[in-house]
DNA sequence: CATTTGATGTTCT
DNA sequence: GAACATCAAATGC
């Protein structure tokens, strides 16, 4: 799928319910709504990458039947439970790892998950870490190929991100306009929550699926 | 192009 | 044993 076509996508998947009677708390899809823009960046001996943050998912905590609060306090949500501003990285499908931003207080278990980042600094290393990428732009356009590019593994879950190996600096905003909202990607539960935030128009964000656009006209 | 399938292994029930 | 916030290669038009 082009680029435009996912943007395009997305941009008509928009839900019509207004975000803000939908759930019981807007702290956490506040934050993953101005994380878009920010820069992430992360030190490994390999060397430093920076990128800006295009795409971003919400996780609201134990209510949210889609977040691994639900679980409880397990060996995998440790860090998930607080306290916030630190990462939470934990490895999917036994092979690739996520890095979430914890966003509640100690003990509630909310977090933001990053799904697609724009490179800024340190493309060659990125590039040697992702040899099967044929294009810059599927370096670091899902959660997974991200952790690869930037070197982001499991040993940096409970670090702090304001001087942890991972850190995410404030970057240029990002308009309410440029900005899509649609359900959240990879998941069963709470399968039409919208809380799915990407960077319209820009080439770095992972593809839409196609049956969001008919959801979207179901309703 | 779009869609399906195989890889891969940790975590929790 | 099942589920899993994924990715890349293979297959189908």
């Amino acid at each position: 799928m082009s680029q435009r076509d996912a943007a395009r996508t997305a941009r008509r998947s928009r839900p019509g319910v207004p975000l803000t009677a939908r759930f019981y708390d807007r702290a956490t899809d506040i934050v993953a709504r101005d994380l878009l823009g920010a820069v992430l960046e992360c030190s490994t001996p390999e060397g430093t990458t920076r990128a800006r943050i295009v795409e971003t998912e919400a996780y609201l905590g134990p209510d949210d039947p889609a977040c691994h609060a639900v679980a409880g306090l397990t060996r995998r949500t440790e860090h998930l439970f607080g306290p916030p501003g630190f990462a939470y990285v934990y490895l999917i499908y036994g092979m690739y790892w996520c890095f979430n931003a914890v966003t509640r207080e100690r003990g509630h278990g909310a977090a933001v998950l990053v799904r697609a980042v724009h490179p800024l600094d340190g493309l060659d290393l990125m590039r040697r870490r992702r040899p099967k990428a044929m294009r810059d732009r599927d370096l670091t356009n899902g959660p997974g190929k991200l952790s690869l590019a930037m070197g982001i593994v499991g040993t940096m879950s409970g670090e702090s991100l304001r001087d942890g190996p991972i850190i995410i600096r404030a970057g240029d905003p990002v308009a309410d306009e440029d900005v899509v909202v649609t359900p959240r990607i990879g998941i069963t539960r709470a399968a039409d929550w919208p809380l799915r935030f990407l960077v319209c128009n820009d080439p770095f964000v992972s593809a839409t699926p196609k049956h969001f656009f008919r959801r979207a006209h179901a309703t």
